[in-house]
DNA sequence: AAGTGGTCTAGACCACTGC
DNA sequence: CAGTGGTCTAGACCACTTA
């Protein structure tokens, strides 16, 4: 316990905890010290103890659970691959982040499908025509072992997708694209724009999040060969759940 | 204001709070109440408008300034393009979120270069040799308008790029990747791996990041045809300073 | 039943900002 | 110099988990 001049007390029992984790005195999973223990070890005010722990839960390093304690997170994220078109020589698996590569449980929760008017910037998007507003939308919910991990919402122009398999739950082998492949509509080109940030109330709620925990959001819009888009899908997931992988080729 | 049945007294406050500003009555930029307004509008105590606060900067939605008040953030992401390689037919600038258009100042601040040994996980991936452990470090942090929103760290083989211009801070025209390919090792894949998280607080330091603000890791890895891993790059950026972009086409 | 984190009060002093 | 957020104390009651 090294002392910084001018250090705050709870900036000090912070860096202490979160040094002793570094230094795997409390593994992944394990309880750190509570409240009672800090305020004897250190000789500190309830608020003192709680606003050290605060920083460590924000920072996305503990997660308070009601009644029990304090515990230090876990992270075994999986790779999501937004592009997988290689043209091989690429020895697989090369991360600088220890990948999952064992089998994980990754289902499909929620479903639902129906035919709706979509906010005003998928609408623009789809270039949908005045006298049919609605567009077929998709929502999913998966989960990784059990825990929610992404939410999925797929908009699709209502003229070419109504009354095909793509209203259905089951839509199908290949899939929506493969559907909108036979229906004319092949999709050609892709776009996938990612950001980060803090989830809303709602979201921390569905994907179960704790505090301290960014989603990451992903738009992604296909478009066939004539330029035309036929679906944007806008999927929100836990960031701690993914590592999302590009992989492309010169030529 | 509607109440919530045992919804708790900070959390109706942030609430309200929230609601307003997306009503746009606290339009970004702007001040918020500060606790002693709160204190007097909701008749609570210091720690408890305090909480308020802390749930909405805690979300990004707002940024404590030290002797002035709590203000609403602002966000205004810039696109960083992973992949530019296009068939033609695809509007660009086609996105749900509102892309900045306009032109942003994003220079590099700071830049070095030097010949280190790389941590585990970089060695590992450049297959260095036994004899020469140590790599060519190029270090660069970006600012946007003179903010800091990205560090980037770059390494490279020692026996590819020692005593080239890779190693001079002005690599020439086509950087790197003209060099490595004058040299016979032309980059012919790349693999972008991304994550979000929140921040260590060197990087929130470095980034002069307000709270409640995640960061975006990216491992960018560069292969030849023949396989060798010629360049790894390691950058953590702002996560509400970047829109990260990957295009790409089937064929 | 004991222990835990979650909320809340009513004070206090400090460093910093902006007028 | 007045107002602001930042830190800290010493209590209190509650709902929840765990044994």
């Amino acid at each position: 316990m090294t002392a910084i001049p001018g250090e705050r007390k709870y900036s000090a029992i912070a860096r202490a905890l979160r040094d002793a984790i570094a230094r795997g005195e409390y593994p992944p999973g394990s309880r750190l010290p509570g409240e009672n223990d800090l305020m004897r070890d250190w000789q500190v005010a309830r608020m003192t103890a709680r606003q050290a722990l605060a920083v460590l839960i924000s920072e996305g390093r503990a997660e308070p659970r009601k009644g029990s304690g304090v515990y230090v997170r876990e992270f075994r994220p999986v790779v999501r691959a937004g592009i997988t078109r290689l043209a091989g020589g690429w020895a697989d698996g090369r991360s600088v982040w220890s990948a999952e590569i064992e089998e994980r449980n990754l289902t499909i929760d929620h479903l639902d499908v129906a035919r709706e008017e979509p906010p005003d910037r998928i609408r623009i998007l789809l270039d949908l025509p005045e006298r049919e507003r609605d567009a077929v939308v998709r929502r999913r919910r998966y989960s990784l072992d059990g825990k929610p991990v992404l939410l999925s919402t797929s908009w699709l122009p209502a003229d070419i997708a109504a009354g095909t398999r793509i209203e259905q739950p089951d839509t199908g082998p290949g899939g929506i694209y493969a559907r909108l492949a036979e229906a004319g509509h092949a999709p050609a080109q892709f776009r996938e724009d990612l950001r980060a940030r803090m989830p809303e109330p709602d979201e921390a709620k569905r994907l179960e999040l704790p505090a301290g925990t960014p989603v990451v959001e992903i738009a992604r819009i296909a478009c066939t060969d004539a330029g035309r888009i036929i679906e944007v899908n806008e999927m929100t997931a836990d960031a701690t759940a993914y590592i999302f992988r590009y992989d492309f080729s010169l030529e």
